[in-house]
DNA sequence: TAAGTGGA
DNA sequence: TCCACTTA
């Protein structure tokens, strides 16, 4: 919302005083509900697109215009002095539909924070305010809009500008495209009339005739005195016979410019924005391009911000702070591992613009200045203290710090990124300082910033405590300012109870998780990684032979050279970003049939990349103080709610195949344990079956049938013991691409059979289970309507694509509607389990511990004493955590390595 | 379909 | 940044 001074439009005046810009609103409200194509909502579903069309339209004005005066004039409600004179003026219009009418508050907030006054008469119409101050205000007058009603206002003063046309009428162009003076202009209606307002005008007379008459006689009136005298006999005779309907047309059509309108000049000032409102405004409308455009006008003062270096202040600040409503926290570490790094500082924030930070282990010249390490206790003690509610933002990384230090967190209120997570799981980012930037319109000091005087390898812990200070205590106070803003809004969604029942739980499940850990057997996967070596090798060198020349397989570029122009195989399909030829899976099957070199690429490909992803990698990560490995599950990366895991990421470990086999082999349990896998089983269907609430489906379930194989009984329309392993095969393979919500493009790719084909198969599935084909319908219709889809448990995901007028964008909202609430029922409902696990393994005290969530399968590591009773809570909890239409089923499995315990 | 990782 | 590949 740069405020440049330019006008880059030359205005025709001779009057250099700056002019008045008066916005026809009505007209741009219209303009914007009608003209954009589709639809658009907030996340509650509230209809957006006049608000958003017309905020565009000022946005526009604004930055081009610049102006000094500027009004938007609406329609009053109710009556006008027209109706009075002729009931049916403007019969034909329809009322103003209901999705635009709730948009009109929000369009007059806008417009009064931007600081355009609003001009709004009863009795009157925007045309007639516009026409008073057009005659009325002895100033230049610059008419926004596009309407031709307005025309006759131009003058040697007044000009328009519609800005959606970027294009500026004069009289000189009225008069070059009419060949007639403006004010003419109200004749020519007057005589043609409009059927749109309902203005009769005289019959037989269009703008043509009407033009042609009004240039010989010179106007309405001048044209019915000499109406005897026109020879063609029809226009003649209507002249005639309606000149009372063309006299009281003109009276319509003839714009008032009695209206009282304030003549002072100030009224029309144009005042500064209110940037604060613009963007609770646009926080709520889910304006996110216009947000990013609001500057930050949020200044933080680091005023308040006070570095501890003194015991007896530590122990009076901690006092102060356990009579806080809420204290936000942010740990200071040298690393971004929590299982690794040592804590440097502690910052907190429960007065704010007040902040605190308590440095304790930074490095260099300024090192004994600091705390000593016993006023740490004191801190722990108040972080230990359940009556001290605490926020922190992604407080699971300081929860496992606090842990390694023996200091447990008690009365965790929340996170913030979680918060934000919540309440738009879409989001790219729920970093502290993206949200800091767009919700509250702070930018704050970048980790960057403060370390760029520091070599590449220095840590937090050498930046100067006084930088330090302010980058800290501003974590801890964005991080509360966070708090106050999401709080309330979750309070009032449906979010609040996924929030306090799941995630928020959740999180203290993950951090016990993430420290336990996993073990590897290194010895044995160094060996694999050699083996593996020496088959590559092997490989490599007949693939080189083959190809008759040495290349980087690993290459895609090099591999489609070697492929597509030297040996000219087909060329089968693009990449996804039509940058290249593809090389992948599907292409090499494909051309393997033509050449022996694509199988030896595949077979190299699958081999590298085990070796470089899985079994090389892994080792390399085992924790030395631990032995283990400690992946880092995140829970505000999906957009379904399901988990995510990284660093290293143990949710796609290998588990098809020899190979894959062996790798999992690799993940053992501690001596005297074994591994106990807990897996869903058809979690994603028997939700789906509880939605749908499909007989066929529901009946298979409780039956305990085989799930695929009753699908290929009715789909191929025989008895379950008629269906062969391939019917079974396809069957999956349906019920897989009805649940992830595939296309049936998607679905004749997999199954390698045609689209026709597919669509038969997927209208056979809907004939045979119509409760499926209706909880899809109603759900997209739902998304439609509502602009999100929800979960079971109230979890929500934004659709706003759902009525894009972009087909493909559209479809694939369609499929995430459909898909969404049974996968993010399903990672609900997994999640609500292990909070549940946890809760009883600790209230026993068991040895077992809980490693690893893969979306369906939760891992364990169980003494051997506790096999027995681990099995009977996990499967009791696991499969009585809800209750659905459909039993819910896990399958047990124990194994001295994951490989095993998977069977 | 979605997410993470490795290699160029 | 793009591509390919692993899991669910």
């Amino acid at each position: 919302m740069a405020q440049k001074n330019l006008f880059p439009k030359k205005l025709p005046f001779r009057d250099d005083r700056a002019p008045i810009f008066v916005i026809d609103g009505s007209s741009f409200v219209y303009r914007a509900y009608y003209a954009i194509r589709g639809h658009l909502s907030n996340r509650k579903g509230l209809p957006t697109k006049a608000v958003f069309g017309f905020t565009q339209m000022l946005l526009k004005l604004l930055r081009e215009m610049n102006p000094e005066y500027v009004v938007v004039c609406f329609d009053a409600k109710g009556l006008t002095f027209r109706h009075d004179m002729f009931k049916d003026y403007k019969a034909n219009r329809p009322p103003m539909p209901d999705d635009l009418s709730v948009q009109i508050p929000y369009i007059k907030e806008i417009t009064r924070a931007f600081g355009v006054p609003i001009l709004e008469i009863e009795g009157y119409e925007a045309d007639d305010l516009i026409a008073a101050i057009a005659s009325r205000m002895d100033r230049p007058i610059v008419i926004v809009g596009g309407d031709k009603d307005l025309f006759p206002l131009i003058s040697e003063r007044v000009v328009i500008w519609d800005p959606m046309k970027d294009e500026l009428i004069d009289k000189k162009k009225i008069k070059e495209r009419y060949g007639v003076e403006p004010q003419k202009l109200i004749d020519v209606r007057a005589l043609a009339g409009d059927s749109i307002d309902n203005v009769p005008g005289v019959p037989g007379i269009g703008e043509k005739t009407a033009l042609r008459l009004i240039k010989e006689y010179g106007s309405l009136e001048e044209v019915l005195n000499h109406a005897e005298e026109i020879k063609q006999k029809r226009l003649r005779e209507n002249l005639i016979k309606h000149a009372g309907d063309a006299l009281i047309s003109k009276k319509l059509v003839e714009l008032n410019d009695k209206a009282p309108i304030p003549l002072e000049i100030d009224f029309y000032r144009k005042r500064p924005v209110n940037t604060l409102k613009l963007r609770e405004l646009f926080l709520e409308l889910d304006f996110k391009k216009l947000l990013k455009e609001l500057p930050a006008t949020k200044t933080i003062s680091y005023e308040q911000y006070k570095l501890v270096l003194d015991f007896e202040k530590v122990k009076e600040i901690v006092e102060k702070a356990r009579k806080a409503k809420v204290l936000a926290l942010d740990l200071e570490s040298d690393t971004k591992d929590p299982m690794r790094g040592k804590i440097v500082g502690v910052s907190l924030c429960f007065e704010p613009p007040k902040a605190y930070y308590f440095p304790f282990r930074h490095e260099g010249l300024e090192a004994q200045k600091q705390l000593p390490w016993e006023a740490f206790s004191n801190l722990a003690s108040l972080i230990e203290d359940s009556s001290v509610k605490k926020v922190g933002h992604n407080i699971k990384y300081d929860l496992i710090l606090l842990a390694r230090y023996g200091v447990t967190l008690k009365g965790l209120e929340g996170d913030t990124m979680l918060a934000s997570y919540l309440f738009d799981p879409t989001r790219r980012t729920h970093g502290l300082d993206e949200l800091s930037e767009e919700l509250l319109g702070h930018t704050m000091i970048s980790y960057k910033e403060v370390t760029k005087e520091l070599a590449k390898e220095e840590s937090f812990a050498r930046v100067p405590l006084e930088k330090a200070k302010v980058y800290a205590c501003e974590d801890a106070h964005v991080t509360y300012l966070l708090y106050e803003y999401f709080w309330p809004r979750l309070k009032e969604e449906t979010l609040w109870k996924v929030f306090t029942e799941i995630d928020r739980p959740l999180i203290e499940v993950l951090a016990y998780m993430e420290m336990a850990g996993i073990k590897i057997d290194t010895a044995y996967l160094k060996e694999f990684s050699r083996e593996i070596a020496e088959k590559l090798k092997k490989l490599e060198e007949k693939i080189y032979a083959v190809a008759g020349e040495r290349f980087n397989i690993n290459s895609s570029k090099q591999l489609g050279y070697i492929l597509f122009e030297k040996l000219k195989l087909p060329k089968v399909k693009k990449t996804p970003k039509k940058t290249a030829f593809s090389t992948d899976n599907e292409v090499l099957e494909e051309l393997s049939l033509h050449h022996e070199l694509p199988r030896l690429v595949l077979e190299y490909r699958t081999l590298a990349k085990l070796k470089s992803t899985y079994v090389d990698a892994l080792p390399k990560m085992v924790n030395p103080e631990t032995g283990r490995l400690h992946t880092s599950f995140n829970q505000t990366v999906t957009a379904t709610g399901r988990l995510s895991s990284s660093d290293p990421n143990l949710q796609n470990i290998p588990v098809r195949g020899e190979e894959g086999l062996k790798i999992r082999q690799a993940f053992v349990p501690e001596k005297g344990f074994l591994f106990l896998s807990a897996d869903y089983s058809q979690i994603d269907l028997r939700v789906l079956a509880h939605y749908s609430e499909d007989e066929t489906l529901i009946k298979a379930f409780w039956q305990g049938e085989d799930i695929h194989r009753r699908t290929a009984a009715e789909i191929f329309g025989i008895s379950p013991d008629e269906v062969t392993p391939e019917m079974r095969r396809m069957a999956k393979t349906i019920n897989f691409g009805i649940v992830y919500g595939m296309s049936p493009y998607g679905l004749a790719k997999e199954l390698k059979i045609g689209r026709r084909e597919a669509k038969a198969f997927i209208e056979r599935y809907f004939e045979r289970y119509p409760g499926v084909k209706r909880y899809m319908e109603q759900i997209v219709a739902e998304a439609r309507e509502k602009g999100y889809v929800e979960t079971l448990f109230g979890r929500k995901r934004p659709l706003p694509d759902i009525n894009s007028p972009n087909r493909t964008a559209r479809e694939f909202a369609e499929r995430t509607a459909i898909n969404t609430p049974i996968q993010g029922t399903a990672a609900d409902i997994i999640k609500l389990a292990m909070i549940k696990i946890h809760q009883v393994f600790r209230e026993k005290g068991v040895g077992t511990r809980m490693l690893l969530q893969v979306h369906d399968e939760l891992l364990f590591e169980v003494p051997e004493k506790e096999i027995e009773e681990i099995k009977k809570i996990v499967r009791q909890i696991m499969e009585g955590v809800v209750e659905l239409k459909v039993p819910l089923k896990v399958n047990l499995a124990i194994g001295r390595n994951w490989a095993e315990a998977k069977a």
